[in-house]
DNA sequence: TATAAAGTTTAGGCAAATCTAAAAATAATT
DNA sequence: AATTATTTTTAGATTTGCCTAAACTTTATA
């Protein structure tokens, strides 16, 4: 049985390295559950003896097949959470996050797999991320980050790969949502802006913004 | 913010002073949470540091009006996620109880009270017990436990005020759920058991299961 | 009403998860 | 290659919540 630390430090694991196995450092996952490095350590321990990551000291770690599987679950908690809240519960899509933070960690698979049925198996959660299914697997969904979209071509916007209040917000005041029309007018060398159409009316966003939208070729 | 310990801490004290601000002793804490005196002790100071409890060295403990409203709260919303997964979850009443004590302590005002709307507000959870509204207030059901109920009245079953899964298999067994019609035929005083009619067949139960079940007066 | 029994509190420890400060290992730079 | 800088680990403390054993209060009983 995970507590509720442990599950923490492997969902920030998975995230670090792409939902993938690779290798992440001590620094990395102390920055990202803002605590100390020397806690990271510890844990890092703890996980090990668990056989839920590989760990070579000095060397970073990485996820072991059942530390992957169980993050995996989390992930699939948090997103399915994020669809009841906005889907039944009317929450806005940039309300959710901390309340699915919580319910992620409910131990229960007849309640998440009830839920999962109940919500009609949706593909992805209220910012367009992929919701691993019953055994893990992602469903597939050919988009491309705007960051790495082609120039002048019609796209949708079917997800936002960060829930930040504060991204959510400023997308809502560009008029950017899930289901938007965009096309990249131009690139700008210099920061690695973009001049994007978005519902035919022209904007500006930065790299960093670009790189959390998720686009569909139209 | 109170503390997971401290939460069932403080719905247990309820539960004891049968939901009043009556006085609890330490040893009925310690049984009631399966834990030692000794730690009752140390947990009642630090609710009464933070004025959950009023308490006196060997003289029990009661809750306060915070801590009752607190301990409220944690049973309504307990009563509320039952309700969820039986009506829409499709869970049977005897597999809620897990699952609802680990959703109780989710901490979200919103998320609560949209649930009650997304419910309809219902008045009682699955097993008839009545649930707390906004307020704290419980409603009103006009119901007695079939320990109190008169002799020779029709009645019908509107709650169990217990949701121990043993307890509510036998009930099944004897075909008796909510809506049930009974009557009190014969009340044994050697051992307070009850010979009784439910939907007009007979059976006998003890007076600890008679204690359990609500009944309203037809 | 003294004494035994029962209930409660205190004292001293333990495990989980965190922290700071210092030591050790690895990486970067002159 | 040697030195500096960065990253990681270890050592030692702290807090929360729990434990056992012993001391102390209250209640029950002879």
């Amino acid at each position: 049985m995970t507590t509720l630390a442990e599950e923490n430090y492997l969902k920030a694991i998975l995230k670090l390295s792409n939902y993938s196995l690779d290798t992440v450092s001590t620094n990395a996952i102390a920055k990202e559950l803002k605590t100390k490095a020397s806690s990271v350590t510890e844990m890092i321990k703890k996980l090990t003896d668990k056989k839920l990551v590989n760990y070579q000291k000095y060397k970073g770690v990485s996820l072991s097949k059942s530390g992957y599987k169980t993050a995996i679950d989390i992930v699939r908690k948090h997103r399915l959470w994020e669809c009841f809240l906005v889907s039944k519960l009317q929450f806005d899509w940039d309300e959710v996050h901390d309340v699915a933070e919580q319910l992620e960690h409910i131990k229960s698979s007849k309640l998440i797999d009830s839920l999962d049925i109940f919500l009609g198996k949706p593909k992805t959660d209220p910012h367009g991320e992929p919701i691993p299914n019953i055994n893990g697997e992602f469903p597939k969904l050919n988009s491309l980050p705007l960051s790495e979209f082609p120039d002048d071509v019609l796209g949708e916007v079917i997800g936002v790969t960060n829930d930040t209040p504060s991204l959510l917000k400023y997308l809502d005041s560009l008029s950017l949502t899930i289901g938007s029309k965009v096309v990249i007018n131009k690139k700008i060398d210099f920061d690695n802006s973009f001049e994007i159409a978005i519902n035919n009316k022209q904007s500006h966003i930065s790299h960093k913004v670009a790189k959390t939208l998720l686009i569909r070729e139209l």
